[in-house]
Parts: structure tokens; C-alpha cells; sequence
DNA sequence: GAAATGAATAATGTATTCAAAGTATCCTGA
DNA sequence: TCAGGATACTTTGAATACATTATTCATTTC
């Protein structure tokens, strides 16, 4: 006897999207969903039953499929041709090469900005780094994550359009703000951002890039423990213990 | 009196997708559309008829519109809430920011083969580049176009899932084969080649990411020029002397 | 004559329906 | 008891239907 319950379980929290406005329902799907993935809230390998979504969010299953189609397309999702969508199976291997690309990306955009950056730039970036490394016990983690994103965009603002839309998917496609930040993270990061500020200033194009690669190694290394540490990889008792 | 014709131009080629097998519709309705784009058939900023799409490759509206979407996720094409799709509207500096994209990421892939690459994936990537050097007039562009595409192929295939990805999509997302490999680039491209490969062969990790970086920057140039000779760009009289 | 308003038309976004798989269940027989 | 297979049930993928919004075109007004 099974406790099997009502036969589906409520996994999918039940959410109204805000802006009912039509057109940009699929986007919102998106969101809900890479949201349940990258706080763990549905597994790697776990199936994602479209009509439980659907209801979930009081839409019909057209948006929901557009959605998994665009989450496959980042690597989220794995979409087997008649079996549907599956959260894909990311290794700690896999966050880590993830953040190594996004490293070289924007060690691109980090040169770029080095070569280019004008006056105005670099005394906004000067800002919101001191704004940032002075950053008492009143900031909490939100305007600290807004200003470690700040950041980075002064740099990329100064990169072509197509760079600056790869950096944005790639940025989009990983957990960042649910994770990075915590503990000693801002302190690390600080120091990081103070090596790659200074290479720019200087115009040291191949500095900036180098610094900013080894800063988003290792954030890819904070986020990959934090997510471990968050049973993201499906390492928990039933799959090591059968 | 405008020649207006009966309407709607004919614009879609008609086609009947090979293997009509449920699932992969979508996937084949992005083919269709990416090559329509790529070969200019549909200019920049020229709105995609969903309706046309379908009449054009028989199928319904459903398997075109998540094509759509996910060309909107490539860049290709522009999405705006309820106006429907656009060509996106691709500059020459677009397609070079591409490559260069394209040569950071493949330059990180070669960095790694330089560092991890066996005595077998060597001796293949060697035989390939000889294949390629002494192509004479027996091959067909198919056939080279085959071995630039097997060269680059053994040196991602030491880089990590997700580096592979990146690859993937960056190469697909892009004109490459109609326009790359033409006049003299096969000279050009065999020349990078060997540079590429004696960097790897001898561990030079530095080295050959700046070689593989060098050459798709190389590449983009070619594939803009080749692009822009086709009028890709919407540069064609209509536009230019109104 | 040009701008603006409003109806007619067309196209989009979403919901619903339908058919073709996949999956699970329940028999039967060894 | 368990394997195998037929049958019922789910679920997906695609087609169709519908409602809402954009676009066009004619008419009106300044």
C-alpha cells in the first residue's frame, strides 16, 4: 500500500504571473520554470509534466511548450523527441565550464573596456567599486548584488551588441544571484574587482581579460559548492544509497 | 498603378520537410527559416508570416511558432509582443563580434587541446591537416568543407559538455558554410591551420587559443565580406536611393 | 488637402481539440 | 510466482478554433 496520495503530487507551486498582458506569457513560463530548476525545486533528471505546469500557472500548455522549447535551447532542459522535457543532468563539472566561458566572454569585454572605456565610464566604475568595498552592514545582499551587477555592466556596456547578448544569456542561464553571494563571497569579490578596475585604468587589455577570467572562475567554483551544498547535482540519500 | 500582384508574393519556397516524423517538426521548421535568413532569401527587418511559413512547409502554426521563438533566442530573428517576427537586423560588425566570439570560446578549446590532447587525437588531427594541405582539384568544396569542419571538430572534442555547446550553437547561429570557403580562403584557412596545430602539438597552450583566436577573427572578416557581396546587409539600391 | 477618427480586415497569441505515441495495468499461462 | 502480452490510460505533439490586438483603408473634420 502505497502512500500515493491523489495521484499528482502539488510540486509546482501554484503562481499568478503578474502582467496577465498577452504576448509575453512564454517569457514568463521561462522564468517560473528555470526558477523551479536552479533553486532545486524540481531535480536533475526529473520529468516536467507540461499539464502540471499549465496548471500550475492558470495557462494553457502552448506557452508552457514554447517555454521548454527556449530552456532546452539554453541547456536547463533536455527535450527527448516523444517523451517530453527532462531537467538536464548538470555536473559540478558542468557549472564550472559554464562560468569558464562566461569568463572568457567577458575577459573579451574586460580587454574591449581596457582599450576603449572613456573617462566618464571609468569614474562610474570607480563609483560603484568604492560604493561596493565600503559597503558597511546597511547594504543588504540585494543592493550588494545590484552593485557586483552594476559592475560588470559599466565593463560590458563598452563591448559589441552581439557580445553584450551572449554575455545576458549566459548570465541568465546559471544561478547567480540565489547563490554566489553568500558567506565571504563579497570580500573575494571585492579584491577581484579591484585587480580588474586597476588593469582597465591602466589600459592593460590582456591584464583585464586575465583578471576577469580568474574572477569568474571562481565564482564558478563559490557557485558550484553552493549548489552542492544545496543537493542541486541529486546527490542525496536515494540516489547514493539504493 | 503598383505591380502588387495577387497579394501575398510567393516569398516561402515551398517544401516538404524529408522525415515527417512527429516531434522533430519544429526542429526542421528552424532549418528551413535559419536558411532562408542566412541565404538572404528574407532581408533584414522583413516581417516572417507565420501563416506563410506554414502554407509553405505544410504544417500548422504551432511547430512554426516555436521555431520562431527559438531563432529569437539565437539572435536571428527579433521577437516584439504582438507585432510578430522580424529578420533581426544583423550589421557587418554583428557577424565580425560574432566570430570573435566564436574565436574566444574555440580559442579556449584549443588552449585545453594543447594541454590535454593524446597521441591519437594528434596523429588524427594531423592527418586531417594534411588531407586538407594537399587538397588538389580532385576535392569538391563539400569535401573541404568536411575537413576544416573535422579539424576544428577533434580539437573541441577535448574541451568540456558545455564548451562543446557553446560551439555548437555559436556555428549553427551563423552563415558558415555558404560563404566562408570561397575564392582563396581555403589557402588562408590551411596556413592558420598549421599554425594552429604545431601551437598544440607542442603544448603551447597560450599560443594556440591567440592562433585559434587569430583565424576565426580571420573568418569573420571573410564570411562579412562574403555576406555584403550578397547584399546581405540590406544595402541594395532600393535602400540606398530612395 | 492633410490629419484624425473609426470601422473593416488581417495577423497574432492563447486555448482547445484530436491523433499518435508512450506508459501503466491487468490478465493469462507456463 | 513470474514472464509476457494485450488493453486501458496518460501524455505528448500537432492541428484547429477563438479572442484580442495591430494594421489598413475609407471617411470625416479642420
Amino acid at each position: 500500500m502505497e502512500p500515493k496520495g491523489d495521484g499528482r503530487e502539488p510540486r509546482y507551486p501554484q503562481r499568478t504571473p503578474a502582467s496577465r498582458r498577452r504576448g509575453v506569457l512564454g517569457e514568463e513560463v521561462v522564468d517560473y520554470v528555470r526558477e523551479l530548476i536552479l533553486t532545486g525545486t524540481i531535480r536533475s533528471g526529473e520529468k516536467i509534466d507540461q499539464q502540471a505546469v499549465s496548471e500550475a500557472l492558470g495557462v494553457s500548455r502552448s506557452p508552457i511548450r514554447e517555454a521548454l522549447v527556449v530552456l532546452g535551447r539554453e541547456g536547463l532542459v533536455e527535450l527527448t523527441p516523444r517523451r517530453g522535457a527532462s531537467v538536464a543532468d548538470l555536473s559540478p563539472e558542468d557549472i564550472i565550464d559554464h562560468y569558464a566561458l562566461f569568463g572568457v566572454v567577458s575577459g573579451r569585454a574586460a580587454a574591449l573596456a581596457a582599450e576603449t572605456i572613456d573617462e566618464e565610464g571609468l569614474s562610474e566604475l570607480r563609483k560603484v567599486h568604492t560604493r561596493f568595498l565600503d559597503a558597511g552592514s546597511e547594504l543588504g545582499p540585494d543592493d550588494l548584488q545590484q552593485l557586483n551587477h552594476d559592475f560588470h555592466r559599466i565593463i560590458n556596456l563598452t563591448a559589441p551588441g552581439r557580445t553584450r547578448w551572449l554575455l545576458r544569456h549566459l548570465e541568465h542561464s546559471v544561478p547567480s544571484s540565489y547563490y554566489e553571494f553568500a558567506d565571504g563571497w563579497n570580500h573575494t569579490a571585492v579584491q577581484h574587482h579591484a585587480a580588474i578596475l586597476e588593469a582597465i585604468a591602466s589600459g592593460d587589455a590582456d591584464g583585464a581579460r586575465r583578471a576577469m577570467e580568474s574572477h569568474l572562475q571562481a565564482s564558478g567554483e563559490a557557485a558550484a559548492a553552493q549548489l552542492a551544498a544545496r543537493g542541486f547535482f541529486g546527490d542525496d540519500i536515494r540516489e547514493t544509497m539504493p
